[in-house]
RNA sequence: CGGGGCGUAGCGCAGCCUGGCAGCGCAUCUGGUUUGGGACCAGAGGGUCGGGGGUUCGAAUCCCUCCGCCCCGACCA
């Protein structure tokens, strides 16, 4: 039985351990193209669920567009063919002929989406278009990570089209919005909103937002994007429409998105040296029930965890009976802590006699006796409990490792000590951004929306700052 | 893409230096006894030694090359 590496000794390979102990994921033949395993799936279909029953309820729908776009077409936005173009995979030829124009594997669906907006779209009459995918993107990536930057990952992409400018910007912050309270609600993960840097920004974009959580190594990771590409995609597409003044205008557009990388997201934020530990909301199994072998115990014990099961049923709860004779219960308690479940119930004679059922509690590894009466709302309310404890623990983590620096020299000492965020005065220079990366890793994960022109200099270069900016070494 | 480490059974590793029967632990399978924190006994199965090429009577071992994994850096919404 391999250990996994304590989160102390070496973050990286707990998280690598985590990944394949708990079978979320396996490596394949090819780099960087992992599969997801059963496990592994089910938490990111839980996921999914939770984000597409909230785009469907802000009036998005559901469509599907193509891998394959001629390569030409990548070409016609400028900043978003030179940004890409170093990641993209291409297919040149089929069965045994050349392609005539060869063909990219998206990395990202903006150019062939916005091709068929211009065909779609007349009208001011037509607008808003409101459409979502849910795909695979390849991005031909240097160095790969499970989940967190793989060649080929599932994601959704979110790509409208407005009237106005400020309808784009409104649901560009909408979506954030969504994300953020989606992050926190449904991944108990707390994340900081704001804007992103110019640099840092999506190619073709005219201003990107994102939400960016902290990792249990004090690492940030970005886990969402929302951009507002302004006419950019509109202009190059000839996505244009007649409005109401009868003259004809380009149309405003949007894209968001976010991945399998969220996955990533959600281990590094709550797992322990144990394992893996799962919100109760995307948990696929929220309890697991552990019958205690005794004598006869398939006519006297199983019977009894059956009924267990399906109480907890009844109550809504995602259970997971495992009657296999072939473990220990002890295995089986270690077993299903390493891959999360937020709750454990024991039933054996003893609690049988009594009426009771042990539960333990993954996250704080509790243990009690509670009355086998009831025990679905009891799991409920345990549930909900444990989801926003989590919350709760990473949100105390990242205010720990959250401060707010007034000198360089302080700056760099948060960043070679104990690492996370740093709110800094920035003024916005790009020079100041690399210089700061050079000196300490840290770069700009985003601008938070209060942030206004404070009286106080930058933390590099003492110029007046124009905004304050959320610092942190990233992932 | 640069520097470093690694690749031998599902997992972890020894063997390689100095060429000569492919091994160990865990896991797996069968049978039995067990089972409240990773059970025990007995037996069994499992290998293109990452791929290709070369040297040699003979290659896991030496040489060339490609691929993959991990770490650091560059790059990357």
């Amino acid at each position: 039985m391999t250990e996994i590496t304590p989160q102390s000794e070496d973050f990286s390979r707990w998280y690598l351990d985590v990944v394949r102990r708990a079978e979320l994921a396996d490596y394949t033949e090819v780099k960087g193209c992992m599969a997801i395993r059963p496990y592994g799936y089910a938490i990111w279909e839980l996921i999914q669920q939770g984000l597409d029953r909230r785009f469907k309820a802000t009036g998005h729908v559901n469509a599907y567009f193509p891998l394959f776009i001629p390569a030409s077409l990548l070409m016609k936005e400028k900043e978003h063919v030179a940004g890409f173009a170093p990641q993209v995979a291409w297919v040149t030829r089929g069965g045994d002929e050349e392609l005539a124009e060869p063909l990219i594997v998206r990395p990202t669906s903006e150019v062939i989406i916005g091709t068929l907006y211009a065909k779609w779209i007349q009208s001011w009459r037509d607008l808003p278009v409101l459409i979502n995918q849910w795909a695979n993107v390849v991005r031909w990536e240097k160095v790969t990570r499970p989940f967190l930057r793989t060649t080929e990952f599932l994601w959704q992409e979110g790509h409208t089209a407005h009237e106005t400018e400020a309808e784009a910007q409104e649901e560009t912050l909408k979506i954030l919005a969504l994300y953020k309270e989606f992050a926190e609600t449904e991944l108990a993960m707390p994340v900081i909103d704001g804007q992103k840097s110019e640099s840092e920004k999506f190619a073709g974009a005219s201003r990107t937002y994102s939400i960016e959580a902290l990792m249990g190594d004090g690492r940030a990771l970005q886990a969402g994007t929302s951009h507002n590409l302004g006419q950019n995609f509109a202009k190059a597409f000839e996505i244009q429409f007649q409005g109401r003044d009868k003259t004809v205008q380009h149309v405003w557009t949007t894209s968001w998105g976010v991945s399998t990388r969220l996955f990533g997201a959600v281990i590094m934020t709550h797992g322990d040296d144990s394992g893996l530990i799962l919100p109760p909301r995307v948990a696929p199994y929220q309890v697991v029930i552990v019958p205690i072998p005794r004598g006869n115990w398939q006519e006297t014990v199983l019977p009894k965890a059956r009924e267990l099961q399906a109480q907890l049923v009844a109550a809504g709860v995602r259970v997971m009976l495992d009657d296999r004779d072939a473990y220990t219960p002890g295995w089986k308690f270690a077993e299903w802590e390493m891959r999360g479940v937020p709750l454990r119930m024991e039933i054996g004679p003893k609690d049988i006699e009594k009426g009771q059922v042990m539960v333990a509690r993954r996250d704080t590894r509790e243990k009690s006796s509670l009355p086998f009466d009831g025990i679905g709302d009891t799991a409920v309310r345990l549930l909900t409990e444990i989801q926003q404890a989590l919350y709760h623990r990473a949100l105390k983590f990242r205010e720990d490792h959250t401060q707010r620096v007034t000198s360089y020299e302080e700056f760099k000492s948060v960043m070679e000590g104990r690492p996370g965020f740093v709110l800094a005065a920035w003024c916005g220079r790009e020079e100041c951004e690399a210089s700061i990366k050079a000196d300490t890793q840290a770069t700009v994960r985003n601008i938070p929306f209060g942030s206004q022109r404070v009286t106080r200099s930058c933390v590099k270069c003492g110029r007046d700052a124009s905004v304050e900016a959320w610092f942190a070494k990233s992932y």
